[in-house]
DNA sequence: TTAAACCATACTAACTGAATGTAGTTTAAA
DNA sequence: TTTAAACTACATTCAGTTAGTATGGTTTAA
């Protein structure tokens, strides 16, 4: 059930962009995505330019170039970022929605173990696929601005709390669903 | 987030074990589960050995020997086995509830992405901690009953339906939460 | 014109997954 | 008591994946 390491990098590079668009910031460097997730850079590099291929960033070259989300966050699941780096979601092939392929047992029909892993992938598809970038981001600058943390990319360093809040959305709107729980502090 | 083939082997070798329990056999050899799922012989030993070790199975040796279940299908969840044969379900170490790792990431805390993992984990493990082999067991026999399947491992061939069900559980109780969504048909 | 940045390919070491092979030991039944 | 079916143990293999490195570009703004 990992998330390869390769998955997990795409999202935090996206997540981070994510941050920077929000904050204002039009590009980011992939030297500076790296040095701030501890990701080996060439290796960076290469996620970058697939997601670039697939159309969730845009790139500018050349000196001061750098990388910005090609369409609103709001528009990028997570689900659509780990489809492409790491396959389907599903456990198991034959429960695959995006990747359908028959299994060895002799009776799909009957297969118990089909219909849990049905479940189990319906349970990972409905979070990842209903919640997008804009989500995690908003969720997680809302935790820094709580705890009062500098926010990232921010161009200036982090201004005064009341004047953060009105950058881009004058007004956050609440977070529905299974992530704003993880709103309130939680142990491991 | 792949379950891997050894992993599915297990269960579904649990499974079948499961089931000829509940229809009054009480050893079935591994040449035998090996050809109902269409397992390799050896894989499939290498994977009874590792399940006996770990108490799931218990053996019989010699001739007419086999493998019967270790405790009440009940007893034994599916997250036990999918844990020991393919690690924690937790698609990132810092969200594993028995395998708790630090990431690389700087400031877990405020980390997004480990927020919304942490919503996958516990999606997961809803799921598959709460269901045991038996959940999987009545569900695939319903099934198969329904159908006018005859049963695997029957030491008779399949008797007349009415004459089945009163096997070894009088009567079958009601499945409740989410498997039992899955005795209607589904498609893909 | 140059340096910072992105772009493109090729390569590789280590690991894991999925078996296969060989050689036993045990035990019920003929 | 022999024998064959069944489990046990451990070594080996082989392909594919993961997680990177390495090398050498091309672009473009200062």
């Amino acid at each position: 059930m990992k998330l390869s390491k390769k998955g997990e990098y795409a999202l935090r590079a996206l997540i981070d962009l994510g941050m920077a668009a929000e904050v204002g910031r039009p590009l980011v460097q992939v030297s500076e995505l790296a040095a701030k997730e501890l990701i080996p850079i060439k290796f960076l590099e290469q996620i970058m330019q697939l997601l670039k291929e697939e159309g969730f960033i845009e790139s500018q070259r050349g000196k001061f170039g750098g990388y910005r989300l090609a369409r609103p966050a709001n528009k990028i699941t997570i689900g659509a970022i780990v489809r492409l780096i790491d396959g389907p979601l599903a456990p198991i092939g034959c429960v695959s929605h995006t990747a359908y392929e028959k299994c060895s047992c002799p009776d799909e029909t009957h297969c118990g173990l089909r219909m849990l892993m049905l479940d189990v992938r319906n349970a990972i598809a409905g979070i990842l696929d209903r919640y997008t970038l804009a989500d995690v981001v908003e969720v997680t600058l809302r935790k820094m601005r709580r705890d009062n943390v500098p926010l990232p990319f921010s161009v200036a360093p982090a201004p005064r709390r009341s004047a953060t809040r009105s950058s881009h959305r004058p007004d956050l709107k609440p977070v529905e669903g299974l992530l704003s729980n993880l709103l309130s502090d939680y142990s491991i």
